[in-house]
DNA sequence: CGCTTTTGACCAGCGC
DNA sequence: GCGCTGGTCAAAAGCG
C-alpha cells in the first residue's frame, strides 16, 4: 500500500535549491565533503549527483541566505508524487558514503492510526470457577468488544486526522538505527516484499508526540539504511537540551546561522534535532536538514572524522564526539 | 518495577 | 470478493 511514491524535494533544477541551503558548520568542510547529495527530480530520476562541498561551498556564510517559502509551493506540487529511488553508484563512488536526503508528500492519504485504545484484559476478568466453556464465551466476546473498539477508534480517527508529511534520508550505514537525538521505542516489525531486511517502526517515546520513524535496509543495496521520519516532534531533542548550556568550543562555530535567522517555515516541519550550535528553529527546514545532514555525516563518518589525533583528542576533550554520536563509533574511535 | 522489544494478529487499502 | 501488503496494536517476554 504505502510504496516510496511521494517525494518532497522536487525540483526543476537542484542547484536552485542549494542555492539557498545555509552552511551551518564550516567546521565539517572535510567532512561533509566526501558525500554525495543526491536529489531526486523529474520523472522519478536523480537530476544530480553532487559532492556536498561543491552545493555548499558557494555560500556565503555571512549572507542571509534562507529558504524563500514561496519557491516550496513550486517544489512541492501537491498532486504529483515520486519514488525514492537510491543514489546510483558508480565505480568511483563506491569507496564513498552516499547520503541521500528526500521527503515524502503525501497529502492525499488518510492517517488511520487509532488513538490508543484502553487495553482491556481479558484473562484477568475469568472467573475460575466457570466452566471452559463459558470462558470460552467470555473471551469470545471481550475479544469481539475489543475488535469493534478498535475498528470504531480508527475509523474515527481515519475521519479526521490525516498522514503527516514524511522525509526519508538514505544513508550508507552499517548500523541500522542511526542516533538522531531523539529517543524511540519501537512498536512494530514488518518483512517487506522483495527484501530479506524487515522494516522497523519507531514512536517517539515523548509523551504527546506523535512522530514515527521507520527504518529499513535497501532492498537492492543493503549497505543503506532508508530512515523515514514522520510528524513533527512537540518538543526539542534531549540531546540539544544536554548541549544547550555547554561552553562553545572554538573549533566550532558560535553562531551557525546568518543573522538574521532564517524565518521562512517549510510545509515539512522536520522531526530532526536541531544543530547543536544553532538556535532551534524548529519550524525551519534549513535549520533542521542541515543539522541533520551534520548529524549523520558525523555518525557514519566517525571512523575517518577521528583519524587525525589532533582533531579526536579536541573533540573528546570538549565531550562533543560522545554526546553526538552512538556510543559504538565512538568507542571504535578511541580504542 | 518500569520501560522496551518481540511477535502474532488484526485492519485498511489496493489490485486483480 | 479475494489475496496481498503495509501499518499498527497489544500481550508477553526481556532487560536494567
Amino acid at each position: 500500500m504505502e510504496s516510496y511514491r511521494d517525494i518532497a524535494i522536487k525540483m526543476e533544477d537542484p542547484m536552485s535549491y542549494f542555492d539557498n541551503f545555509p552552511v551551518i558548520s564550516n567546521s565539517f568542510t572535510g567532512l561533509v565533503s566526501d558525500y554525495n547529495f543526491a536529489v531526486e527530480g523529474k520523472n522519478n530520476s536523480i537530476n544530480s549527483s553532487l559532492g556536498f562541498m561543491e552545493l555548499l561551498g558557494v555560500q556565503d556564510f555571512s549572507s542571509a541566505s534562507v529558504f524563500d517559502a514561496t519557491n516550496l509551493d513550486k517544489l512541492l506540487p501537491k498532486e504529483e508524487k515520486y519514488h525514492i529511488e537510491p543514489a546510483v553508484s558508480t565505480a568511483a563512488d563506491e569507496s564513498q558514503n552516499k547520503l541521500t536526503v528526500a521527503a515524502d508528500h503525501e497529502s492525499s492519504n488518510i492517517f488511520n492510526t487509532p488513538s490508543t485504545p484502553n487495553s482491556s484484559s481479558i484473562s484477568s476478568e475469568t472467573n475460575e470457577g466457570h466452566a471452559q466453556d463459558a470462558e470460552g464465551e467470555v473471551a469470545e466476546k471481550e475479544q469481539t468488544k475489543t475488535k469493534q473498539h478498535r475498528l470504531k477508534a480508527k475509523k474515527t480517527v481515519s475521519q479526521k486526522k490525516k498522514r503527516e508529511p514524511r522525509i526519508a534520508f538514505m544513508t550508507k550505514s552499517e548500523v541500522d538505527f542511526l542516533e538522531d537525538g531523539y529517543r524511540w521505542r519501537k512498536y512494530g516489525q514488518k518483512t517487506v516484499k522483495n527484501s530479506s531486511f524487515p522494516r522497523n517502526y519507531y514512536r517517539c517515546t515523548s509523551a504527546s508526540c506523535n512522530v514515527k520513524k521507520r527504518v529499513e535496509r535497501c532492498f537492492n543495496d543493503p549497505s543503506i539504511v532508508v530512515t523515514t521520519y514522520e510528524g513533527k516532534h512537540t518538543h526539542p531533542s534531549p540531546m540539544n537540551m544536554n548541549m544547550i548550556n555547554m561552553p562553545r568550543p572554538t573549533l566550532f562555530p558560535t553562531r551557525v546561522f546568518p543573522s538574521p535567522a532564517p524565518t521562512a517555515t517549510f510545509p515539512l516541519q522536520m522531526p530532526f534535532p536541531i544543530n547543536q550550535f544553532a538556535q532551534p528553529h524548529f519550524n525551519d527546514l534549513t535549520t533542521s536538514l542541515a543539522s541533520n545532514l551534520d548529524h549523520a555525516a558525523l555518525v557514519a563518518h566517525g571512523r575517518r572524522f577521528c583519524s587525525t589525533p589532533s582533531a579526536a583528542e579536541i573533540m573528546r576533550d570538549q565531550g562533543f564526539l560522545q554526546d553526538l554520536m552512538s556510543s559504538r563509533v565512538v568507542e571504535e574511535d578511541y580504542r
